[in-house]
DNA sequence: GCATTGACGAAGG
DNA sequence: CCCTTCGCCAATG
């Protein structure tokens, strides 16, 4: 039997209305919609979970289609791997991503997670929790 | 069709 | 310890 070799499905190649379809885009927003309030994880962490085939860019690049998704993905719950919030000028206001964390009760201190080491929620752990 | 860019990350200088 | 380079893969010019 062939092996079915990833077929490259790009956003450009379906139509806008499918384009929130997008296999790779529903994953990354499952994972991320998974992040409890308070908690946040990184893209590496997602491209991990999804398949180190997949680059921690792409996550970035699910994300900045994020706001075509359906329920709301909670972006701000994304940072890099060093809990700095480099997605921050992607919102509506540069301060946006900060005020909703610390809504949910993560600091923020220097456009960075404070505590972050403990604020980070692994997706492939917490799905072995699950299993 | 090539060059540049990007919400990343690891490695090297 | 800070900065640069490279790999990653798709989008964009």
């Amino acid at each position: 039997m062939q092996k079915k070799k990833q077929k490259k499905i790009t956003a450009a190649s379906l139509p806008d209305r499918n384009k929130q379809s997008f296999l790779f885009f529903e994953d990354v927003y499952s994972i991320v919609r998974l992040v409890p309030k308070g908690r946040v994880t990184t893209y590496g962490a997602i491209a991990a979970y999804l398949g180190s085939k997949l680059s921690a860019r792409m996550v970035g690049w699910a994300m900045n289609a994020s706001h075509n998704a359906i329920p709301p993905v909670p972006a701000q719950r994304v940072v890099n791997r060093n809990g700095m919030l480099t997605g921050k000028h992607h919102f509506e206001t540069p301060t946006t991503m900060e005020i909703l964390l610390r809504k949910e009760g993560v600091q923020i201190k220097d456009d960075a997670v404070v505590d972050f080491a403990e604020r980070f929620w692994d997706p492939m752990q917490e799905m072995e929790q699950l299993l």
